[in-house]
DNA sequence: CGCAGAGTTGATAGGCTTCAATCCTCGTGG
DNA sequence: CCACGAGGATTGAAGCCTATCAACTCTGCG
């Protein structure tokens, strides 16, 4: 059924694909590419929220205004649909509404442990939890921890709440200590995850860690 | 029918209610007081992620184990059910768990507006925002904003990412500043919302500030 | 009265930002 | 084919904001 009302399009790098405060009339599935959620002050500082990849979810069943900026970082990819089939099919289906309620925890979770992150942990410390958030979501399984960065050092610095200075020197700093190797401008490999994961700062029982 | 599976409990200031990583046998909604969610780093730095005021949910349907701890921070009074009636009752009713899924994008703004204040706003414009959002759930309407800080300094300095130093020194500066006005150590007033809303670094018009 | 916990204030230090210059890299056009 | 340009990235120097360490004050209560 899904199937009637679901539409394909491509963006390139840079686009913006909804911009806060817009009416949103599609709901998307990103199929392919990069996109950055983010939020804006007054005087023009930027704090990305959310970095969407692959089979992420973008927009809201039952709001129509949408809350952030959402930006295609490389070129994009969406599956989408128009709101009002979609709500009604949710409305049918409760197993819909029971699958979009697990993604919006998980979601929450990560948003959460992005808090820990922001607060608390030093520029070594975000770093180092950005790459094993990569790691996990771009590195083919089974194979050496290896993957393309799909960021700027700009936008790195405005998902993990530093500069892009600090960024490029911890960066350096990561690679010159041997525990990340470079490829290029963007290509990372990792020849030991638990070592990049003992710099994360994070508490390695309790159980968020999945 | 939720009648007849509720229980209430309560607790004194203090109590740790969850611990990250038990199981969770029951849901509550918070009746009375106030209590924190937050996370650890492996070396004891916390961060504070929710702030639960009445209202508030606790817990979550169809997640036995729970991510972040809770503790009460004044005398605390739940409303409790048993996990597996609460999520018969959900299966049961779509209207219930679209009242969830409503609940859960809530607080994913809310933590997504925090990550912006963690990653991007000074000590000044935390301080600033805390008192805003405590102004709008604590102070009774149509009155002189004024509210009892449900927190103590390490308690702010937790939720905001900060010293309970910085917490101290801010709030001095606010109150010289004429910015509030304090009554005793946690009586707060706000005789102007607007400047002390200004202080925030928030954008005004875009669409979140509801 | 005195103690304990919360809060304030001061001095110093450090980590990150800011400002600035330089270096890469890749695509384009002469 | 290679020079050139522009945006991304690196590196350096200086300064600022917040953390850290420490002393002291206030308040409520046994």
């Amino acid at each position: 059924m899904l199937e009637k009302i679901k539409t394909y399009q491509t963006f390139p790098a840079g686009s913006p694909l909804i911009h806060a405060g817009d009416d949103v009339e599609l709901l998307s599935s990103l199929v392919e590419g990069c996109a950055t959620i983010s939020m804006t002050l007054e005087d023009g500082r930027v704090q990305m929220v959310g970095l969407l990849l692959p089979s992420d979810f973008i927009g809201r069943p039952g709001r129509q205004v949408a809350p952030y900026d959402i930006t295609a970082i490389s070129e994009v990819t969406l599956c989408s649909f128009r709101r009002r089939p979609f709500e009604v099919l949710i409305a049918e289906t409760p197993h819909i509404g029971q699958r979009l309620l697990e993604m919006t925890l998980d979601e929450l979770d990560a948003a959460r442990e992005w808090m820990v992150l922001l607060g608390r942990k030093t520029a070594r410390e975000k770093i180092a939890s950005l790459m094993v958030i990569l790691s996990k979501r771009l590195s083919p399984r089974g194979h050496d921890v290896h993957f393309e960065l799909p960021l700027t050092r700009e936008a790195m610095a405005s998902y993990l709440g530093l500069t892009l200075e600090t960024v490029s020197r911890q960066i350096t700093a990561l690679r010159r200590d041997g525990v990340i190797v470079q490829e290029g401008r963007r290509g990372i490999t990792v020849p030991d995850l638990d070592r990049l994961i003992a710099l994360t700062g994070d508490d390695t029982d309790g159980g968020l860690l999945a």
